[in-house]
DNA sequence: TTGGTAATAGTAGTAATGCTATCATTTAAA
DNA sequence: TTTAAATGATAGCATTACTACTATTACCAA
């Protein structure tokens, strides 16, 4: 019998934290399936909240609206990819190994199975790589970045720059890249999905495994290490 | 005594063409002076209106909706990098000198002064650089997509695309290397803008020459090409 | 078991949004 | 100069994004 992972996200994101709750694990796991069925621009609370049968009120006390949901689920999302990260790269000290591994990590966090029962990781991930850019491109991205909102995506990018560092300490954009391998990583597959003509990747189902290889090749060609 | 250069937009993109009326110019020029001080997310026509004294049925006489017109300005900045580009590259044979001055054109295009005087570049660009994500991630990508409203962008990856190939036929990503590029030319500004532990380059006003290298740094790289 | 508090439900209402319709009036093209 | 096209003026309506208030239920501690 599994236990959920409660993993501890900014208490700004939310007025009552949802994973304390049964009524908020229940707005948690049927915002994601409404958002994937209707995309994050046509959900509404009122539609949640008759989805799952609770009042539009009660949303509200957890939620102030429905952008600090999305940046609520966004950052469990990378928050989760840092978890597995840390897992996946545990007794593995040679760093080159260890970018491979967290450019797995990055491209196939969605399969892992330690997931919380009530969250559909496949779903979230989609969520992810379609409505993300939407979290930060407000006119409150100052203020909210300012009181740590988007950690988890700037701290898996620090991982990230750590690694560079360590393998090619002269290449000089390590922050640009590990931003850009993880736009990519996102990126990538919603071309894939939607304007193929903007990618040179196919994504099968819930195979990744082209992705994985392009971005391997590129951070492997900027950093200047030969191919494995 | 300059003419206004006119495009030529996807007539999907509205109901009556803006290009060709006072109104229309006006609710083009309006329209990006309102997106850059309220974002996308607070604009609504009915603020629009006020603004440039006009009547809100009058505006939905141009576009469909407010989603429309966001794609209308980001497919006019795009065609309109498309034809700088093609304007500076004329003359030009040498493969990695053309790729060079694509990437400055990319970078900067915002600062050339052939353009209309309805439209002010340097907005414009400001927002393609914060909101043009919203334009695709939309639960209409795929229809939209059909009927060609993505094609400038499509275009002018498919111009790198082709001088990529050019360059090192061998190369196995092009088309994720094209969209890459492009991506990042907005991002890292906003990221330098905005988040700037997500980034190397610094944007100082319009002057962007850190990022025009940093892309070519990384075109060259992964094309294996040697520095100049 | 009782009492109190936290959680949720229920109801209601308001200002703003995203449109659409109709008809009158102005503008500009033939 | 006529006529069609473009705009204005006004109105209205369903939905959205909240907020407020009160009532009820669940649960934990004394």
């Amino acid at each position: 019998m599994a236990v959920d992972v409660q993993l501890v996200l900014n208490d700004k994101l939310y007025l009552r934290d949802p994973q304390h709750t049964t009524l908020g694990k229940k707005i948690i796991e049927h915002s994601i399936v409404l958002i994937e069925k209707l995309g994050f621009d046509d959900l509404t609370f009122r539609k949640l909240a008759q989805h799952i049968n609770c009042t539009e009120a009660s949303i509200y006390r957890y939620f102030e609206n429905k952008h600090l949901l999305l940046l609520y689920l966004v950052s469990w999302y990378w928050e989760w990819v840092n978890y597995i990260l840390d897992i996946k790269s545990q007794n593995i000290f040679d760093p080159i190994t260890k970018l491979e591994t967290a450019i797995d990590s990055i491209a196939d966090a969605s399969l892992d199975d330690y997931t919380p029962s009530y969250i559909e990781m496949k779903l979230l991930h989609h969520i992810v790589i379609t409505e993300s850019t939407k979290a930060y491109h407000t006119k409150g991205v100052d203020k909210e970045n300012q009181v740590g909102l988007f950690l988890p995506y700037k701290n898996l990018a620090a991982k990230l720059v750590f690694l560079f560092e360590e393998i090619s300490p002269d290449y000089p954009y390590p922050r640009l890249l590990a931003s850009t391998l993880l736009d990519m990583a996102n990126a990538q597959v919603f071309y894939a999905q939607h304007l193929k003509k903007l990618t040179d990747i196919e994504v099968d189902g819930e195979d990744y495994s082209q992705l994985k290889r392009a971005m391997k090749h590129t951070a492997f060609a900027l950093l200047d290490i030969e191919e494995l």
